[in-house]
DNA sequence: GCCAACGTTGGC
DNA sequence: GCCAACGTTGGC
């Protein structure tokens, strides 16, 4: 089993939006990079664990805990001029885009802000808090993983 | 709103 | 294949 981290701007789809769904599952397009393409592709499978990290907002950083649900398949609003992330040059027969259904699993019991990311040694090696980084997706290794959630249950209250 | 960093495009 | 121009991401 594999984990991730996967962005979302809170004010066009947030953790909130995932957990308000039908079973708390919905597909996750309008990814429009190859690398997460591919990492959909050759190594999401269902079972994976995902962070939800909130994006250009107030207080960038994750928010909660999905499972991936389904393998990739192709990404249907790439065919649909109406959709904000067309594209023109994926063709149905030969689908350009990948999307994968993700099903929420919980809220964090605090977010965990970017800035507290970075400033843990533990996750120096994540792509997240790493220059320029630009993904939208990444992988998270088990250690990662498990500090985080470890991070998750420290008390940051000044006198606590 | 600014802008650094990066990915993509397209002329050559 | 190079690389400048452009568009996007996303923290701040």
């Amino acid at each position: 089993m594999a984990y991730w981290l996967m962005k979302s701007e809170p004010d066009v789809y947030g953790i909130d939006h995932l957990a308000a769904e039908p079973d708390g599952t919905e597909h996750w397009d309008g990814i429009r990079n190859y690398q997460v393409r591919n990492m959909f592709r050759d190594q999401f499978q269902p079972g994976d664990q995902a962070f939800f990290y909130h994006s250009n907002t107030k207080v960038p950083g994750i928010v909660g805990i999905m499972e991936v649900v389904s393998e990739a398949y192709p990404d249907h609003t790439a065919f649909d001029p109406d959709e904000k992330y067309y594209d023109p040059k994926s063709d149905p027969e030969k689908p350009r885009w990948l999307m994968v259904d993700v099903r929420y699993v919980r809220h964090l019991d605090r977010i965990i802000p970017l800035s507290e990311l970075k400033a843990d040694p533990a996750l120096s090696e994540m792509r997240l808090v790493q220059r320029g980084n630009r993904l939208s997706v990444m992988p998270v290794s088990e250690s990662e993983w498990d500090h985080i959630l470890e991070m998750e249950q420290r008390d940051t209250s000044d006198n606590g």
